[in-house]
DNA sequence: GCTTTGAATAAGACTTGCCTTATATAAGGA
DNA sequence: TCCTTATATAAGGCAAGTCTTATTCAAAGC
């Protein structure tokens, strides 16, 4: 299973962001994930498989206990993937770095500096832009 | 359908990937695709609609052709759901910015500093951290 | 006007994923 | 030992997604 069919579950996304705060038992993520989307324990517990088999989380034994813990490897790679589509919403990050892509767009619109996606279909009219890639 | 069910689809994730290179018809993305999936052109046109009514792409129709243009705004999306894990493989990016989060790992291994996921179970067994969130 | 090209839609088959209930396995405690 | 707790697995139903072929619709070109 690819990292982001992993992903395109909602139920596995939120168990993500549970383990993001720290290791949980088994039973810690059920009980949560069961007062946000009502299903059954094996189904958090297929969730769970799911997320160990595919490399985002790793588990060990306490007992009866399964601790889970994440493993960023897949979400990095996700991470990689999106890298290409960045220069679209973020100027080249340079030496400084973390200036909102918000603010930057509402610059761009008073002095016209092509930073990425987001023109829309007329803005083509007004100049030779046939290209469209990000970061440039 | 959810940004990440979009996603999941490796033909879209190509599409997507051509698009970012700039605008495409309609064709052209279907030549591209069926040179390496061996699907049909109705195939290639579902997945573009899909992509267009989740908003990954506009479309602008010129003559009989279709031009379709990336719309960055739900890998944005993404991009901002990824931002909680980034910490497990990123050490902060200060002002500096660019280090090679493997050559970061290899360090700690040696120092001991706290800077993420990826510590392997014995590690527990050392210290009392029982939290382990990125980014501390 | 007719035919061809570019692209989308329709309908149906097939596959895959997710959930449920039932059950198994192993550890903990009385 | 027996019962309970913690968690996983099994089997089957149902829904959703993706593919295919057939068809539609609009623009181009002769």
């Amino acid at each position: 299973m690819h990292a982001f069919d992993v992903l395109g579950d909602p139920v596995r996304r939120r168990i993500l962001e549970l383990l993001a705060e720290g290791e949980r038992t088994s039973g810690a993520v059920t009980a949560a994930i069961r007062e946000e989307f009502a299903i059954s324990q094996p189904a958090v517990s297929q969730h769970l498989r799911v997320l160990r088999e595919s490399g985002f989380t790793t588990v060990r034994a306490e007992g009866a206990r399964r601790l889970y813990t994440i493993d960023a490897a897949p979400l990095r790679e996700v991470d990689v993937w999106l890298e290409r589509f960045r220069g679209f919403w973020e100027q080249r990050l340079d030496a400084l770095g973390t200036e909102l892509a918000r603010g930057k767009r509402a610059r761009r619109l008073h002095d016209g500096t092509q930073g990425g996606g987001n023109r829309s279909a007329k803005d083509r009219t007004a100049g030779r832009a046939k290209e469209e890639t990000p970061g440039g």
